[in-house]
RNA sequence: GGGGAGGUACCAAAGUGGUUAAAUGGAGCGGACUGUAGAUCCGUUGGCUGAACGCCUUCGAAGGUUCGAAUCCUUCCCUCCCCA
């Protein structure tokens, strides 16, 4: 494969990469060299379900690793101790060293269903920084300087707002950009919020006279709201372990506005193909529902296989579209001693579903008619109801129950 | 070290002795509409009790004053600003 076809490959939904003529310069070293290009991408161990925002950078690495170069997945366990401060108007809370170490694991178990295990290097941050002694930390310190902190965007922000800056927060792009020492890397990929990490990292291989890596920055994908970055705190993710239907569901409930950002960063589709859709739609030749469904068949194609997408997308036309009941229902089992005269109370029932904290939260929902038996709405919450086996409840739009008497 | 401001629910932000489980906005949830999109409208957002303006817990923490406190007092913890 030529330069300007790895570069394409490696250009393919980017945001930005410093810089092109080195990347190419490296490319170009590493042929001849026939040493594979070190390409680091650190990971937070504080969100062990990986989720499709993940899979951005992780499809990225995957990209490096068809081009024969080496993957080196790193865990930030000893960063995580702390908390990476980009995007976060207040300090987090810090992880315990079990915690830690208990989502590193997670992590490893399902970064392969993306990256290629023969190419890829898992590290954990911990092996060189937990060795540093408080000497070597300060003088990691002196090569950076405070001002220089404070041109990053969120510190600058929490600055100017008044708002509490940890000074261990200002460790963390160092140690970020130690790791890149440590490894060597060639290529730093991270999330646009990651640039100024990304860049210190540049400035330390320089001071320990290593040339200076790569950095590529990925876009950060909007999450199911639409607005604000996936992730698994702000609870609009969607999780690649996700059960298939889960997984379709809620990528058809993104905004239309990201269909053609997710068939970019998130599926194989060719760039001609993702063309023709971005024509198709604003020729209104498809409507975005369809565009979506195959956007969501895609996805869950990649991580569950044919069949399950193909399931999934029969039970989203069939409960969504035709508004009948899904054929896989979960049972609930109802004991038979809390019955009286083969009845119970509403919310009593509805409390067996596992799905609420407390009885005032039932009692709402029933009023405000997100409650059905048999399709039939309960308004009623001072209400016995008969239990018939084989009944169907639903909770909200999205849980079916079948009840079953045991 | 000195002086000042402040800590209210998921977030932001009112509230300075009772009618405050706490205005308002955002976000969330449910409903209507729909394409599980967007827009719009309505409802709802501490817990318990088969449910009632009843009880319990909540306005940084702990004590205190009072018939009654988010509101007053004391101590403590935390944050920010100015000066050194």
């Amino acid at each position: 494969m030529d330069l300007s076809e790895e570069m394409k490959i490696i250009k393919r939904g980017i945001s930005e990469i410093i810089s092109e003529e080195e990347l190419e310069k490296k490319l170009i070293n590493s042929k001849k060299t026939k040493k594979p290009l070190r390409v680091k991408q650190g990971f937070d161990p504080s969100a062990p379900d990986i989720h499709l925002g993940h899979t951005v950078g992780l499809r990225k690495l995957r990209h490096f690793q068809d081009l024969g170069h080496e993957v080196y997945f790193l865990i930030g366990d000893f960063t995580g101790m702390i908390g990476d401060p980009s995007g976060q108007s207040a300090m987090r809370k810090q992880l315990t060293p079990e915690e830690v170490k208990k989502n590193a694991e997670t992590y490893k178990e399902q970064v392969f269903k993306i990256l290629n295990p023969d190419k890829t290097i898992v590290e954990f941050n911990s092996h060189w920084l937990g060795k540093l002694s408080f000497v070597e930390v300060i003088q990691l310190c002196a090569k950076y300087t405070v001002a220089r902190m404070l041109e990053r965007d969120d510190f600058a922000h929490r600055f100017q707002e008044k708002k509490p800056i940890g000074i261990h927060e200002f460790l963390y792009p160092l140690m970020q950009g130690y790791d890149s020492v440590a490894l060597k890397a060639d290529v730093e990929l991270g999330g646009t919020d990651q640039k100024f990490n990304l860049l210190v990292g540049r400035e330390l291989q320089r001071e320990y006279q290593q040339e200076p890596q790569v950095i590529i920055t990925m876009p950060i994908i909007a999450g199911t709201d639409g607005v604000e970055k996936m992730s698994k705190s702000l609870g609009n993710y969607i999780g690649i372990k996700e059960p298939p239907f889960d997984m379709y569901g809620k990528i058809m409930s993104i905004p239309d506005k990201l269909i053609l950002t997710y068939f970019e960063l998130l599926t194989d589709v060719s760039t001609e193909d993702l063309a023709q859709i971005e024509q198709d739609l604003t020729d209104n030749r498809l409507s975005p529902l369809d565009i979506k469904k195959r956007l969501a068949k895609e996805i869950v194609k990649m991580y569950h296989g044919y069949t399950k997408a193909n399931e999934a997308e029969q039970h989203f036309r069939k409960v969504f579209q035709e508004k009948e009941n899904p054929e896989n229902i979960e049972n609930l089992l109802i004991p038979a001693s809390d019955l009286k005269d083969n009845r119970l109370w509403i919310v009593k029932l509805l409390k067996m579903t596992k799905l609420f904290k407390s009885n005032g939260e039932i009692i709402r929902l029933i009023e405000q008619g997100g409650v059905r038996i048999n399709n039939q709405k309960i308004r009623e919450t001072n209400l016995d109801v008969e239990i018939n086996e084989g009944d169907i409840l639903r909770v909200g739009k999205l849980y079916f129950y079948r009840l079953k008497i045991v």
